[in-house]
DNA sequence: TCCTCTTGCGCC
DNA sequence: AAAGGGCGCAAGAGGA
């Protein structure tokens, strides 16, 4: 069997195109018209149960390629080879950030034609009508006549060949292994918008109805203790009405009780002492809620027991995942009460314990920070070792140097780290220089950080004329590539455990593909699996060893270990 | 009225 | 003295 299988949708209709190819992209055959996509992917996926896996499928993107076929497969594929996906990440390696990256533009930079721009995003108010929209063939901007499976044929083998160019071999195997960790990224992403995060409505209802009143009958109006506690914080403040939610009318508010805020954050007020302040904390709070995740959240993308966000695979430069619509990794923990698993199914929750620092102690083979990063509670041995057993000092000293931090009391904690781990603190000060100088860092798998902009190369090349602004934004990029280094290596562990762990939950034996355990949430160092409950101790275990897989296909071999706090729950919020 | 920017806060 | 990285989202402010 090929090795690799192109696969182009028809425009219309639940037929398509395939064509096998060799590892290089070679055809190894004619294109094959079938008349239903989903049925011939599912026999070729089938065909390949007598070697390890099927064919890895080639296509343009997921969104249109994979996210129509999977109500009609019997089961997920195992691999991919995402194009779009790919396209960015070689641009990017190229020094070509934000070069468009469809099919349609990557083919047309390969005919030397005029290269068309992406098509903006669907915006999420469209999105949960937008299906013609999201999956219309048009989005591949390929030119009006050009053969889309011809097109994916051929950017594919281009890729395949720029990915070979890559002269260092070490480099070359990291890259291609990230090349398959994000396509596999994009096979769980569709996977999880099909599936969706199970929500119990009753219960984010029930939650919503004790912070804030009953769902008000008459739309737009406030819900009741929201109301309450807005005309309570008027009174607190002279009785003259003012509107809350401006943060202009509220500094206008506390000057005209004698209180000068310089803004109206919660840490702020906290320091205020006036009884409105606490107030405005607890309005804002619950305010908040009501607008980010209250019953129009509810209506738009909770229903029907299943919350379904959009991924964005790859959509923040270091490789972590966005998100569009729902505000899918930003779910306040309160609400987390309502995430429960289906009856005879559970939620194993496992989230990697410190993962960036250890993420350092790898990167940097600093031997003593892989030392505190060998065992259990990484700030724990940090603090034993090197700050007289103060956890909060040692996790502060750490993240600040992670994050390029200088201000507070944080001079001495660094100091402290610096002598004790100069291999480790070298790395990220490295990082820094190179990208105060106009540089680029990247991953360790080869993900590379945007390039400096314009503007900071101008000011760096002429720094008499630079001066001030010229240094705070060279600063800021150090602080940026620092913490690039570490956060693209973060998630470049992420995608791999998430990949592993994919293919781990789809070699459990299940009588019915339906009660096969399933990825339904993946937040930067966090996975949620909801699988039914006799499984639930195999899946834990699934998940372990894909963190160990990760670490040896990331890191190779490093002392480091990157544990998982695990839960098993009927209930998100029941985990740790 | 529409659009962009700012503010503030949720998550990692 | 101070300037801790990355996001998405909603509401208000203010200009076109």
């Amino acid at each position: 069997m090929a090795p690799r299988t192109a696969l182009a949708p028809d425009p219309h209709g639940p037929g398509g195109r395939l064509q096998p190819l060799d590892d290089a992209g070679t055809p190894l055959g004619p294109p094959e018209r079938v008349p239903d996509l989903a049925a011939a992917v599912a026999a070729r996926e089938a065909a390949g149960s007598t070697r390890p896996l099927g064919p890895r499928w080639v296509w343009a993107a997921a969104e249109s390629a994979y996210a129509p076929l999977l109500p009609r497969l019997p089961d997920r594929l195992a691999r991919c080879h995402d194009l779009r996906l790919v396209e960015a990440l070689l641009l990017t390696r190229e020094g070509r950030l934000g070069a468009p990256r469809s099919l349609g533009a990557a083919w047309s930079r390969l005919r030397g034609l005029p290269v068309p721009d992406d098509l903006p995003e669907p915006g999420s108010a469209e999105s949960d009508d937008g299906q013609d929209t999201l999956f219309a063939p048009d989005r591949l901007q390929l030119p009006p006549g050009a053969d889309p499976l011809a097109a994916v044929v051929a950017v594919h083998a281009e890729q395949q060949r720029r990915l070979a160019a890559i002269a260092d071999p070490a480099a070359r195997q990291r890259f291609r292994l990230l090349v398959a960790a994000e396509s596999a990224g994009a096979l769980v992403a569709a996977e999880m918008a099909y599936d969706g995060l199970p929500w119990r409505g009753d219960v984010h209802d029930r939650l919503l109805t004790e912070l804030l009143g009953p769902r008000p009958t008459v739309p737009g109006t406030q819900p009741r203790l929201l109301a309450e506690l807005s005309a309570e914080l008027q009174q607190a403040l002279g009785g003259r009405p003012f509107n809350p939610d401006s943060h202009t009318q509220v500094l206008r508010a506390f000057a005209e009780n004698g209180i000068q805020l310089s803004s109206t954050r919660s840490w702020e007020l906290k320091r205020v002492d006036h009884p409105a302040a606490a107030l405005l904390i607890r309005y804002k709070e619950l305010s908040r809620i009501h607008a980010a995740h209250g019953w129009a959240w509810q209506d738009a993308w909770a229903r029907g027991g299943r919350f379904r966000p959009e991924y964005v695979v790859g959509g923040v430069v270091s490789g972590r995942w966005a998100s569009r619509g729902g505000g899918a990794l930003q779910i306040p923990r309160i609400l987390r009460r309502a995430v429960v698993a289906d009856p005879g199914w559970l939620l194993v929750v496992a989230d990697a314990a410190q993962l960036e620092p250890r993420v350092l102690a790898a990167l940097s083979q600093d031997a003593g920070l892989a030392r505190t990063a060998a065992g259990g509670d990484l700030y724990e041995a940090l603090a034993a070792s090197a700050f007289q057993g103060d956890r909060d000092k040692a996790k502060l000293g750490l993240l600040g140097a992670m994050y390029g931090q200088t201000s507070g009391d944080i001079g001495p904690l660094l100091n402290t780290l610096h002598h004790r781990y100069p291999a480790a603190m070298g790395y990220v000060e490295a990082a820094a220089r190179t990208g105060e100088d106009g540089g680029v860092v990247a991953s360790r798998l080869g993900r590379v950080c945007p390039p400096a902009s314009a503007e900071f190369l101008d000011l760096t090349e002429d720094p008499g004329t630079a001066g001030e602004a010229g240094g705070r934004q060279a600063r800021a990029r150090g602080r940026f590539t620092r913490n690039f280094v570490i956060q693209a290596s973060a998630a470049d562990w992420a995608l791999a455990l998430l990949a592993a762990l994919r293919r781990r939950l789809s070699a459990l034996p299940v009588a019915d593909p339906a009660d096969r355990p399933h990825l339904v949430f993946f937040q930067h160092d966090e996975v949620i699996v909801h699988t039914p409950a006799n499984l639930a101790d195999e899946v834990a275990a699934a998940v372990a060893e894909s963190a160990d897989e990760a670490r040896h296909l990331v890191f190779g071999d490093t002392p480091v270990r990157f544990p998982l706090t695990t839960a098993v729950v009927d209930c998100y919020a029941d985990a740790k």
